[in-house]
DNA sequence: AACAAAGTGTGACGAAGGTCACGGCCTTGC
DNA sequence: GCAAGGCCGTGACCTTCGTCACACTTTGTT
């Protein structure tokens, strides 16, 4: 794909004239990276924006203990690390490459320039930073107010919602093992194991391997809140 | 004090020329609350900025079986209720205030109408949307990694900051029950009871009613980072 | 002054959930 | 083929924390 598409087909620069991304597509700066590779880290001065091209990427916060939270994932077409470039603050969450992935960078400096010289940017930001505090929010409210238990089957809608295809059910096309679903929810692989099975004694769901399908997701609705 | 005034006040509108201001101070409308009243919940449509003149409102979040949680205090000059003004979306939380207040409203069209004529405006919001996101990366930190004492540790020095008045110790100029203190910190309020009874037997703290005095703030970091 | 209401202190108990220790079952690589 | 490393399933145990009950103290009201 050329950057001038990659561009196109992310929301952050969709107001933009293709003039106007042809010139942004020059500060643009291409790179690949294995699976496992750590981007940054919580803390660490953030100068850049990814715009992702292909590939996954986790995003976390990791304890003193060296517990690890998700808190996201991106992929295609998605970009992230611009809150740390819009404060100039340092990042606020880590990110780890799930996958080999093919990024593009571009630089706070770049960034700005473009930013001041078409201000229309500013309201996909505005969507994007909103779109992100709803998404913490409900994060923040399920932690808060629902178990172990609820928080795998909310967690498993949200993910069929976003990687869902349907078929016999709903399948969630990721590979996901139990201990990565445990960094979802925030609690322990063995927990999680006993929550899925619970989920597919009822019924609600199948698990194959890496692979769930939701087989009943206004029965899973109908779980959470009691 | 003047409508005026209280904008040149609020950070949101902050690069605004005098001449704009007084044009936005016309759309303002004046309302005063007493103590305990819910100006919205989460979930309902959201039409209305509220810049404060006095007072002081709890931001929260209500679960099924009637728990809340506190996200943010706001005081004089604070705004909210931004973002489902951005975006459209239902509330994302509620709002109540906590003691009589005095704010002026701005309704969605009024707002969409000047920051379309001043587009530079947008620099603000994207600065305050910033804040509130890296805020609610730090809440959901301490929600998943510290336990109870911790968390009001963490809780405390985070109020010092906000709200301290330094004397013999830092003293956190609130009226703070424990019950309060249980909603900031997602527990409940004989956990809190506990946890201060502990901090206090430390040394770390002082309790006199609802006033509380941060002793050593070193020595609560410590405790907080084992 | 007297009483109610709100807030505090504390212990007993049970539920939720983490930790640990396994054993089994697949991959994947040699 | 086989060994090693991941991942899964599960039970025993222990910690954390919420719930409940109740007595005590402070504060505000009539």
């Amino acid at each position: 794909m050329t950057r001038h598409n990659l561009l196109r087909q992310t929301s952050l620069f969709a107001g933009l004239t293709d003039e106007e991304l042809r010139t942004l597509a020059l500060d643009l700066h291409r790179h690949t990276f294995a699976a496992g590779v750590i981007l940054f880290h919580r803390g660490a001065p953030g100068n850049t924006l990814y715009l992702m091209e292909s590939g996954r990427v986790r995003i976390f916060l990791l304890s003193d203990e060296g517990q690890e939270i998700t808190l996201n994932f991106h992929g295609p077409d998605d970009c992230f690390g611009e809150l740390a470039l819009l404060d100039g603050m340092p990042r606020s969450a880590g990110a780890i490459t799930l996958e080999p992935t093919v990024v593009y960078t571009l630089h706070r400096d770049d960034f700005l320039r473009h930013l001041h010289a078409h201000p229309h940017i500013t309201e996909s930001i505005l969507a994007m930073l909103s779109q992100r505090l709803r998404q913490l929010t409900d994060y923040t409210e399920t932690l808060a107010f629902l178990d172990v238990y609820d928080r795998v089957a909310a967690k498993l809608l949200d993910l069929a919602g976003r990687y869902g295809v349907a078929g016999d059910g709903i399948l969630i096309d990721l590979p996901l093992t139990q201990g990565e679903l445990a960094t979802w929810v925030v609690a322990s692989r063995e927990r999680v194991n006993k929550a899925l099975g619970m989920l597919r004694d009822r019924g609600l769901i199948d698990v194959d391997g890496k692979q769930i399908t939701i087989l009943d997701p206004q029965g899973l609705r109908r779980q959470i809140y009691h």
